[in-house]
DNA sequence: TAAAATTTTTAACATTTGTTAAAATTATTC
DNA sequence: GAATAATTTTAACAAATGTTAAAAATTTTA
């Protein structure tokens, strides 16, 4: 997970990255232990409004995002809540389910047409015990995407809607055009009326 | 990080983990690696109050909690926000700075006299490039570290201040007692001024 | 144990944000 | 391009929480 990277270049064409750099996006690895994870991993086309991971759902794989942009929510009876967006290069996974094997937390949905990469998770706990380098990649994978997250849960902690939809805007201008404000409104931890108010600068 | 075991007893005495069961509260791990492990730490012996991991101070090395309680916030010129209490058996850790070297977000208090296990990050990541049990050791560490973290994120994202008190005052009563007020209500996510209204039982 | 210091509760008020619903705008479809 | 559907903004009001400050209670210290 996380909206690090880009989904749109300068002239707005649609970005694509390379499965091999989905997995360096991470942490070094060697030609050989690439093509082992290459040789698990699985294209797929997707279109919009495709649905990669429910909160309901064992989903023990991991998906790289080649391009496209996807969302990340919690779901709860009564509240929707978006945890992230994420576009190219960057990585779509329910840790809890692809710990535990359980039911995990989030839900994922592609908010465009998009190219992910599959990687099978038994197939790559299976590398994990036998190629070093890839548990090490792994290891990484798990701090980093930790870090991301606890830069989230910080950014929501002290920087107010306000300060957090003006980053938005500078950052990912090509994002806000697309992207519904409900969702961005609940990703900044407001209703939509308020996101609404900070737009029109009443605040 | 993680309060999830016990600082004191059923009859109220002292708990203290051992250093093999910190290690194997992750994963599995055969009594060689354990051994590795255990030569690259230290046992401190802390004060109430000492400072363990300041947010302006590089601090890569990570702490497993054999006995004691401790705090872990973020800071900022005007606030400070608890994250997290930590009970005998968690980990103690800026992933941050264990990660990239460089200052991280928390600092980490020791609440109560505690005992702490220190294992130098140097030493850990050479092991991390020989010993494939415990490559896949350190990453189930970042893989469950994220999960908690996820857990309490989410927790705070659904439920009420109140539903979270009541949560607190049922699995952990021994600890309400021996916090401040405004560590919990901070915790919380709430002023200290609401944490008494809750308290009060007003709302 | 009395005094001092710290922590917690209460009160009064202001402010922010949510809710509901309607109006305005924008996008989609035929 | 007009009609329909979806999205966004605005308005009015209610409710929840924060802020400040003082009182009460508890803990620590001498």
């Amino acid at each position: 997970m996380g909206w690090g990277n880009f989904t749109f270049g300068k002239m707005g064409e649609k970005v694509v990255i390379s499965l091999a750099d989905c997995f360096q996006g991470y942490h070094f690895l060697n030609p050989l232990s690439i093509d082992r994870l290459e040789q698990i991993s699985e294209k797929l086309i997707c279109k919009r409004n495709s649905v990669l991971i429910r909160q309901d759902k064992i989903q023990k794989d991991i998906y790289f995002l080649a391009s496209g942009l996807a969302r990340v929510y919690y779901e709860t009876a009564d509240r929707q809540i978006t945890l992230d967006f994420v576009s190219p290069g960057g990585t779509l996974i329910s840790m809890n389910s692809y710990v535990h094997d359980t039911p995990g937390y989030e839900n994922i949905d592609l908010l465009e047409d998009s190219i992910v990469y599959k990687i099978d998770q038994k197939k790559l706990f299976m590398l994990y015990e036998s190629d070093i380098a890839i548990a090490n990649w792994g290891r990484k994978m798990a701090e980093l995407e930790f870090i991301k997250a606890e830069q989230r849960t910080m950014s929501k902690l002290f920087n107010t809607a306000q300060e957090r939809y003006a980053e938005l805007l500078e950052k990912y201008p090509q994002y806000i055009q697309r992207i519904k404000l409900g969702y961005i409104a609940s990703y900044l931890g407001v209703s939509q009326v308020t996101l609404s108010r900070i737009r029109a600068n009443i605040l």
